[in-house]
DNA sequence: AGGAACTCGCCTGCCGGGTA
DNA sequence: TACCCGGCAGGCGAGTTCCT
């Protein structure tokens, strides 16, 4: 849902499509005598701009009450158009005998020429942007072919369209973690000690040339921002909890990395006195100890994987009706066996539907997927379907959210994509485009077992009371997850276009009972066993030099020796 | 040639004034 | 007070023009 509701029945719309084709010719052209031809810009304020919304609010508030959304239609009214929509009137007069003609239109997606008109397109922003939009406009769009052609071959057939599109996203308030926050609550990163601020660390930093300048974290908790605007710079602070050292610190998220941007090694030829000056490894040597346990519990977290929040995914009686297409339609009531969730752990990655993933690139093309929904397919393991990209330039000197690049869509709207866990690398972070490493979960742990592996009382002290259960986009998710199988806004498949490569773009009901490695769409990215150790690379980002990683450390100390000696300082 | 943008004009509904 | 009627603004279908 991509909506709220304020006091005094006003819907927020707190999704965008908006492209801004704004009018050219807004510069006033009245002349004497003369004719008249220019758009004039109607502000929230302006009292055309405010009926359109009323009306518009209106609609949906009447459209909602079906799906049990109790608004008042007579006072509902949208607080504002979504990003990116502007509400013009054209003005003209072929001479100053005629009185002047105002037509009113909505700049966005498309130019709206009426509030009815717009209706069905809003109504498709806030609700289920799976299925397509019934506007008359993107209907149109539909059944009108384009530009937009398949090409290739049926196996690696992909949409290519002339122009990137910008990625649906969510910008709202309720929704500023995800787009402000990098890191998310009971995430594995990195911290650099360097920033913390304190002498003890100093010695970590320097230790051979910075091997143990990051140390493994966890985010315990946010600060909030209630007051965060688009545009205006927010400085975000996390409460981290180092591994296996006491004390959460309050950090920058400059001072964090995430956990698959970075490698860390040690060897046992980092911890000879031949390589150590001797008072320096005397000084490190409980810090190399609690180095090595914190990696070892990380390896754990990072292996494996966790689902939460399972709801039984239906689809509607009219819609299966609407599809004619009988192994499409066989495909959708199979899909409805299968448990959904709406969040999963991958290693060190809290996932949720709606992220963008990065998939683990072939031949030098990445791939990235708008997450639709998350399923556990008896035979494949978890699945992931959704819109597939390409990443285009960034739109920003600084990308902060998924939209600050231009993306340009592998599939149609009419199509969708399935991938399987082990084709995902990681979660996209737009703070940090370029991050190379790959998940390696293979591992089905419990949440809890997972968070225990840290060796965090994650369950009395920590993210729990924050978790995503808790934060505003869960708590959300939370309300449908009271009615499983009975929300009216459930997830919904796209009806598949019907066309030679159709078959080749689903994964259901195909038969092939392949296993988890192989992907069950086809889709022009070979897949790689779990836990295939990544390559070694240099990172593109901040100039950080990955190395290959060790998951086992030889060090000598004990660990209780280590924390004991850690907590006294 | 076909799609997008622009423009025109008809239809509808609302509102205010006049009348029964 | 209720109804009718004319004026007007807005909605939107459809024709025209422009652009690729």
């Amino acid at each position: 849902m991509s909506y709220e509701i304020l006091a005094n029945n006003v819907i927020r719309v707190t999704a965008s499509d908006g492209c801004s084709h704004n009018p050219s010719n807004t510069t006033v052209t009245e002349e004497p005598d003369t004719s008249m031809n220019y758009y004039h810009y109607l502000p929230t304020e302006e009292k055309k701009n405010h009926d359109w919304r009323k009306r518009v609010g209106q609609k949906l508030a009447i459209r909602l009450k079906t799906y049990g959304v109790e608004l008042d239609p007579d006072t509902a009214v949208l607080e504002n158009w979504p990003s990116g929509y502007e509400l013009y009137e054209h003005r003209t007069r072929k001479d100053s005998t005629q009185k002047i003609r105002t037509d009113v239109y909505l700049f966005g997606r498309h130019r709206f020429r009426s509030a009815n008109e717009v209706e069905p397109h809003i109504f498709w922003l806030i609700t289920d942007k799976t299925l397509p939009c019934q506007c008359k406009y993107c209907t149109k769009s539909r059944v009108v072919p384009n530009n937009n052609t398949i090409t290739g071959s049926s196996e690696s057939s992909i949409v290519k369209k002339t122009e990137p599109a910008t990625l649906k996203t969510e910008s709202s308030t309720s929704l500023q973690f995800k787009r402000y926050f990098a890191f998310r609550t009971g995430e594995l990163v990195w911290v650099d000690l360097k920033d913390i601020g304190d002498a003890t660390f100093i010695p970590m930093v320097r230790w051979n040339d910075g091997k143990m300048r990051y140390w493994p974290s966890i985010i315990w908790t946010r600060d909030r921002h209630t007051d965060v605007k688009p545009g205006v710079p927010v400085v975000l602070h996390y409460h981290v909890k180092l591994l296996r050292i006491p004390k959460c610190r309050r950090l920058k998220e400059t001072s964090l990395r995430p956990w698959l941007s970075h490698i860390a090694m040690i060897t046992p030829e980092d911890t000879s006195p031949s390589r150590n000056n001797v008072t320096d490894l005397i000084l490190n040597q409980d810090y190399i100890s609690a180095f090595a346990i914190a990696l070892n519990a990380a390896r754990k977290y990072t292996e494996s994987y966790a689902v939460e929040s399972p709801y039984r995914y239906r689809e509607t009686e009219y819609r299966l009706l609407s599809i004619s297409d009988i192994k499409e339609k066989q495909r959708l009531q199979l899909m409805a066996q299968h448990v959904h969730y709406h969040y999963i752990w991958i290693g060190s990655e809290h996932v949720y539907e709606d992220d963008v993933l990065r998939l683990k690139p072939e031949a030098d093309e990445k791939y990235y997927l708008r997450v639709a929904s998350i399923y556990k397919h008896p035979e494949k393991g978890i699945q992931f379907t959704g819109d597939l990209y390409t990443r285009g330039q960034a739109l920003r000197n600084v990308p902060e959210t998924v939209d600050d690049y231009s993306w340009v869509p592998c599939n149609s709207e009419e199509e969708e994509f399935t991938i399987d866990l082990c084709d995902v690398a990681g979660r996209f972070y737009a703070t940090w485009p370029d991050i190379e490493g790959l998940s390696k979960a293979r591992e089905l742990l419990r949440v809890h077992v997972r968070h225990e592996s840290l060796g965090c009382d994650w369950k009395q002290n920590g993210f729990a009371g924050e978790n995503a259960a808790t934060t505003g986009r869960a708590a959300k998710r939370g309300t449908i997850l009271k009615l499983p199988g009975e929300n009216l806004m459930r997830k919904h498949r796209r009806v598949e276009k019907t066309g030679a490569n159709k078959s080749n773009r689903r994964d259901e009901g195909n038969g092939s009972g392949s296993t988890a490695a192989q992907p069950a769409v086809t889709r022009p990215i070979t897949t790689q066993p779990t836990g295939t150790p990544p390559i070694a690379t240099q990172s593109p980002d901040r100039s950080i030099t990955t190395q290959p990683i060790t998951t086992q450390i030889a060090t000598p100390s004990t660990s209780t020796n280590a924390a004991a000696t850690i907590q006294a300082n």
